[in-house]
DNA sequence: CTGTTAGCGCCTTCAA
DNA sequence: TTGAAGGCGCTAACAG
């Protein structure tokens, strides 16, 4: 019968069952000090036919290490977020942490209440996905964090912390170098605020790429401010009934790419015969899209690798005060079926 | 500068700067006992201006709770379970609790050291969605857990534990009726192991639906034993490549269903016109695709909340010892376009 | 090698 | 209404 029937028994019934006293216990368990194999096993003995599980409060209290990681994401329901999450989870769990999940859903004061929380639980680190906006005002808080922070994907401007990001402008780059090759002169962009350094990066990085191609990206082609899919989803219909429509369109994140989607099936468009479409971040399941999207992917093995094994660093009090440590990976450019020449000019 | 430069302040430290004892702190913080306003204004500027936060496991050790659940989820790369993830949080964060989440990606040992890690955190309640295969010697130790336990999505036989599911054979027959009713006659199923309950039951409710209409469903047409994607994708291959074709298709969950759908494009066979699809599982991202899917949901949110509130009524010793409590919630047809008549006969 | 002991930070009697 | 003291379970320092 499950329930709180049962209690758990402390060091000290295995130390009456196995006759020996509460140190030898927790030295037998812990392979620390010495003790001999025959009080070792005595010992182990006990605890399995107790049941005994050390309890983690109060070891914490003791040692001062809970051994348990912070994973704030700003929102959980981005495919790359969860993504990282995954592979978070799974290296945290290998490297002996546990790990708690907080979702912000891209509100700051949610994060903020996830933040005072992991803050009393006295986790050893903790991974930030920070939320997009009104994160100004809290950066003194971070700044002040008593455990060791690594900012992920996003960095925060004027905050002096581990950080591990792709870099965003060379994610346009690819996308707008790909497009030039396959000989686009007329394409478009849809993408969330120009203040978001991570959207703006991308957009430069695009608009550069052009440019070393001789071409200028039209203005009348950039749609900004998409902030979810339903505004990505009108401004691209607005692009597409445009007299002259682009050739190809690239779309700056996950959500946004599947408002571009939508419209370009809404508007029977054959991609990629009469449009191309681009997109950076892969999304599930895109391999029973036909054609498959072309995409720039983020590395998020990568990221999450360097992000718990940076925390881990200092955590483990390697790395010292030497200043903040940028983490930057390349993006890699994955190109399947959703991107070909444009069409011949009728 | 971030890093553990600074140490967090103890109640001891907030209790010298306001200038009074440490019970009065703990009072005054906690709402707990009588503290004049005066008092409790003053408490409350000091512990702000040292940036106190309690030390959870101390308060825990003292307290025996920690405000943590475990949620244990079988695999996080499922769909499903990861809505399931998101709706949890929410709620539980909601209700003043933390999550620590842990992935054991199908494999029974990864389980079993997160469920002994959850154990010695001593959390408050834990959430099961348990491991498909070798769960049988486990049961008695899940049976013999001190902390509430709520199996989510899957029951285990043997286990008398609290449950919220899907009522399985329903979701079967949902889909089964839906393809009577548009008049096929030749269909076939994907699914995993008859050995599994929730596939058992599918099939049966299946095929219950069949007979219903006069249907005996055709032994060579259910693929049994898929276990992935590529495996479904595989037999689906097979079906379709059958002299008398079926002219409609269930996938019993997610993973199967894209190995469906691959199949049935490289077979380059229009939806719904050559072949219906519906699956059991919404897919994310199915919005995009054309046609839409037809499925058979779970309700995802409701079934949240109903192992959440359950939980919490056992932790809070609600629902006293009088046996386990057994949600089943009823999963719901949502017809989309890639169900339709079947061809009419050459 | 093994045992004894102090104390981590907090909350909850109990006394003033 | 406020303060003093004990102890939750564990580990580390020290004694034997």
């Amino acid at each position: 019968m499950a329930g709180p029937g049962t209690v758990m028994p402390t060091i000290r019934e295995v130390a009456r069952l196995a006759g020996v006293s509460v140190a030898t216990v927790s030295k037998a368990l812990n392979d620390s000090g010495k003790v001999s194999e025959a009080l070792r096993e005595r010992v182990e003995t006990a605890a399995r036919t107790l049941g005994y599980a050390p309890h983690a409060s109060a070891r914490s209290l003791r040692s001062g290490a809970t051994r348990i990681l912070g994973l704030l994401v700003a929102d959980i329901t981005n495919p790359f977020f969860l993504k990282l999450v995954e592979h978070i989870e799974q290296l945290a769990s290998a490297a002996g942490y546990s790990v708690i999940l907080c979702n912000s859903g891209e509100e700051s004061e949610r994060e903020e209440r996830h933040l005072r929380m992991l803050l009393s639980q006295r986790v050893d680190g903790i991974l930030l996905i920070p939320v997009r906006d009104r994160w100004r005002g809290r950066i003194g808080a971070l700044a002040r964090l008593p455990q060791p922070l690594v900012l992920v994907d996003r960095m925060l401007e004027g905050l002096e912390a581990d950080s591990v990001t792709i870099d965003n402008r060379m994610a346009g780059y690819l996308a707008g170098e790909h497009l030039i090759r396959l000989g686009h002169r007329r394409v478009a962009i849809v993408m969330g605020s120009p203040e978001h350094p991570i959207a703006r990066h991308r957009l430069d990085g695009f608009r550069e790429a052009l440019a070393t191609g001789g071409i200028a990206l039209d203005e009348q082609l950039i749609a900004r401010n998409c902030f979810n899919e339903e505004a990505a989803y009108r401004s691209v219909l607005a692009l597409l009934d445009r007299a002259e429509r682009p050739t190809a369109i690239l779309a700056t994140n996950n959500h946004l790419t599947l408002g571009l989607l939508r419209a370009v099936t809404d508007r029977a468009l054959a991609i990629p015969d009469a449009l191309s479409v681009i997109a950076v971040d892969d999304l599930p399941f895109s391999a029973i899209m036909r054609p498959g999207l072309t995409v720039v992917m983020q590395p998020s093995a990568a990221i999450a690798e360097a992000a718990i094994s940076g925390l881990l660093d200092r955590i483990g009090g390697r790395n010292p005060e030497d200043g903040a440590r940028a983490v930057v990976l390349e993006p890699r450019l994955a190109v399947r079926g959703s991107t070909a020449a444009p069409p011949s000019r009728a």
